[in-house]
DNA sequence: GGGTTGCCCGTTTTT
DNA sequence: CGGGCAACCC
């Protein structure tokens, strides 16, 4: 066996020798610094597009062929599925089979991985089942409704939020003091935290959060099996440093105590999730933490042009809690490219109508659609592009919309296995006990529950002695007995005819087959998706179910001849050669919620935001803003973003709108109105700089008007031929032709298309 | 127990 | 404007 393994080693050896310099090659200076430096805490602060992904994956596989370490003793954090998977096959390019022995995968898997071997430490059954946030909701709700408070003075999720920042700070019950206690619900939050965690011992039960504190739990009460841990893992690994959380921070620190090689890269200006428990503090601090640590810059950018890392440059410049990086051109690489383009808009069709109009001039120049983006701030702004996509016949995508296992008709499927897997799983009982409608209502769920309490049984094994009523009592018993004959074929079956078996024989696909509305069909076609994911990859029930609880993503294909809409958040790390990013308007970018909650902290966050949305643009970034926009069916006018006002002149290139005047920004007298709605500052022809000239001087509230409603029609003209209507003004529209371009014509002259 | 109506609320969301 | 949810009624 063992001369098995040295044979393989020897010949991996050879092999490696010739291809360590092809892959050492391939870097630069600082990239092959932070790949050479093994030993002991380091920081790689590597900016937008400085290739952080190939260092990584370098540097595990530069300390697998030197050998100073096995595989299997280097451990690679990072925060999705997807970087993982990533990084994985980039290694396994690089390094052949051996790369799936490295300890690669996300925090939470990494926690889940713990706590499958010493579950016991902490009080948990083996087969110990993860909530998601629905059944975290419900638990609460639960909690909240029997012990008084009335759930629409708090509302559940709330509550859920302010126990999720204690876990991710690390914090169980015991260690909160009532000083941290935001004062939600009179000071209750903490009370709640603890019977809270209390019901999930109950249901053998764990949240994200608990993934990570109780293996810091054990380790604080076994140190034997630290030292374990410690020991295994020589070189540790860390993807995204700026997005992790105290509790996160804690874990490294200690996993790393051992060998003290520490690895993690971050950049500080692209920490976006503050809001979810993530603390820039932790990469800010990095070095008071670990005073030998190096600290190692990538400032070459391997992605965009001048103008757009200037432009993008400047705009961070003005936040003061920083490390401080400034991204320049790589050597070698042609920077040059257009500047970055600054449009304002009447309203929000105008914009999307526009953008989208830009998008066919760059279809007609052969850019492909995979290479296009539009980010925007908030989800509702989607549709607007959606509907101009819709109406131009673009075809596109919204990514994150709804990931694949945060839908409905899938979270009812997994837990229709949960409950066939482990029948003492009580929240995915409730979640099917009535679905579909088997005339077992809330009363009866209640009737169970109370039993199970007093007698300290599941829900399940309830129903044969509760005191029910006998129509629920002959419902759920023979829901029961459904339960456990799929239970008995569990074993035998495949996966995949298990679950299309459950999901026929409890009427679940019926329920959706005779639903008749629009999106019962395509929650059919996910289910039989679902069935085809099991039968590829998964052989036993319960990795099937361990997969659906910590996979949110959902394989989304960007590379598809698509245009890709989505919000910042998701487009981090992504890249395309053109970006739009329109809504940089005050109130909605930066968003006024973030604002007056946390004031200048939000404030350096939405810049951060900015930030990562300029830099996604390998050769032009468009930002725009509409003065005008609807928002829950009701018109507001708004201010051009100040992040716009931050933008150096000479990287962007101002359009449709008067130019710089004094200090006061570019558009300070862009959307001076009275109280009425009317433009009372008027910029004349003369001052715009660009060469479609819009009347931007109404003098009434035209966005009052219903006949807007029009704009986006096809039509066509005898002369000009077909275009689409931009603007209706009475008698006459201005019509964006497909060749002739933007022209005011009469009505009566076009028909429809 | 189950369907319907009316009210409230609305940023971002890696696991 | 529109989704989600709780109270309300059959």
């Amino acid at each position: 066996m063992s001369s098995l393994f040295d044979l393989a080693d020897e010949r991996s050896e050879t092999a490696s020798a010739a291809q360590e310099l092809r892959y050492l090659q391939n870097l630069n200076p600082e990239q092959c610094q932070a790949v050479e430096t093994t030993e002991g805490p380091v920081l790689v602060l590597s900016g937008a597009g400085t290739g952080k992904t190939r260092v990584l994956t370098t540097r595990l596989a530069y300390i697998i062929d030197k050998k100073l370490s096995k595989p299997w003793q280097c451990l690679a954090v990072t925060f999705t599925n997807k970087a993982a998977r990533e990084m994985s096959e980039r290694l396994e390019k690089i390094i052949g089979p051996d790369a799936s022995s490295v300890w690669l995968g996300t925090f939470h898997k990494l926690g889940l991985r713990i706590l499958r071997s010493y579950y016991h430490v902490v009080g948990l059954e083996k087969d110990f089942v993860i909530l998601g946030e629905d059944d975290q909701e419900r638990l609460l709700k639960q909690l909240m409704q029997s012990n008084g408070i009335d759930i629409k003075e708090f509302a559940p999720g709330a509550l859920l939020s302010v126990i999720q920042r204690w876990k991710d700070r690390g914090l169980s019950p015991a260690m909160v003091t009532q000083n941290e206690d935001p004062g939600f619900m009179y000071g209750k939050s903490l009370a709640f935290y603890k019977m809270y965690q209390k019901r999930l011992k109950e249901l053998n039960a764990v949240d994200f959060g608990d993934l990570l504190l109780l293996p810091l739990e054990i380790f604080k009460t076994r140190p034997d099996i630290a030292g374990f841990y410690q020991k295994q893992f020589k070189y540790i690994l860390v993807d995204e440093y700026q997005d992790t959380n105290v509790a996160q921070y804690l874990l490294l620190r200690l996993l790393a105590m051992g060998s003290g090689n520490l690895c993690c890269v971050g950049d500080d200006d692209q920490s976006i999730y503050s809001w979810r428990g993530a603390e820039v503090e932790n990469i800010l601090r990095f070095s008071k933490d670990f005073p030998t640590a190096k600290i190692i810059r990538l400032e070459s950018n391997y992605r965009s042009t001048t103008h757009i890392l200037g432009a993008a440059s400047a705009l961070i410049a003005n936040n003061e809690g920083r490390l401080g990086k400034t991204l320049r051109v790589a050597p070698g690489r042609d920077g040059g490219g257009d500047l970055v383009s600054v449009r304002g808009y009447w309203n929000g069709q105008e914009e999307a109508l526009h953008v989208v109009n830009t998008i066919e001039n760059l279809m007609r120049e052969g850019l492909s659609l995979s290479n296009i983006a539009v980010l925007v701030r908030a989800g509702f702004q989607t549709r607007e592009f959606e509907e101009a996509l819709i109406k131009a016949g673009i075809p596109y995508q919204v990514i994150g919309d709804f990931k694949f296992y945060e839908r409905e008709e899938i979270k009812d499927a997994v837990a229709y296995l949960r409950l066939v897997n482990n029948t003492n799983d009580d929240l995915a009982f409730q979640r099917i006990v009535n679905k579909p409608k088997r005339g077992i209502g809330e009363t009866s769920v209640k009737m169970l529950q109370e039993y199970a309490r007093s007698f300290h049984v599941s829900l399940f094994d309830a129903i044969e002695n509760a005191d029910l009523k006998a129509s629920a009592q002959r419902a759920l018993t023979d829901f029961k007995n459904h339960v456990m004959r799929w239970r008995a074929g569990a074993l035998k079956e495949p996966l995949k005819e298990l679950t299309k078996k459950i999901l026929e024989e409890s009427g679940y696909m019926n329920m959706w087959r005779t639903d008749k509305s629009i999106e019962a069909e395509g929650r059919l076609e996910n289910l039989k998706e679902l069935q085809n994911v099991m039968a590829e990859e998964f052989e036993d029930i319960s990795a099937f179910i361990e997969h659906a609880s910590l996979a949110m993503d959902s394989d989304n294909n960007i590379n598809q001849e698509l245009i890709t809409v989505m919000t910042l958040h998701a487009s981090k790390g992504l890249e395309f050669d053109v970006v739009f990013l329109p809504g940089w308007e005050e109130g909605l970018f930066p968003h006024s919620k973030a604002l007056d909650e946390k004031g200048r902290q939000a404030l350096e966050e939405e810049r951060r935001l900015a930030y990562v949305g300029i830099t996604r643009a390998r050769k032009k970034a468009c930002i725009s803003f509409a003065s005008n926009r609807r928002v829950y069916g009701q018109w507001q006018n708004a201010l051009p973003s100040r992040f716009i006002d931050e933008l150096p002149s000479e990287h962007i290139a101002l359009q449709s709108a008067r130019g710089l005047k004094g200090n006061l920004g570019y558009f300070n007298s862009f959307n001076q109105m009275d109280d009425r709605g009317t433009l009372y500052s008027t910029p004349s022809k003369e001052e715009s700089d660009e060469e479609e000239t819009y009347s931007w001087g109404r003098s009434t509230g035209m966005f009052l008007n219903k006949s807007i409603s029009k704009s986006g029609k096809r039509v066509h003209h005898e002369l000009f031929g077909d275009g689409t209507i931009v603007r209706d003004e009475g008698d006459k529209v201005e019509v964006c032709f497909d060749y002739q371009g933007r022209k005011k014509v009469l009505k009566k002259f076009l028909e429809e298309a």
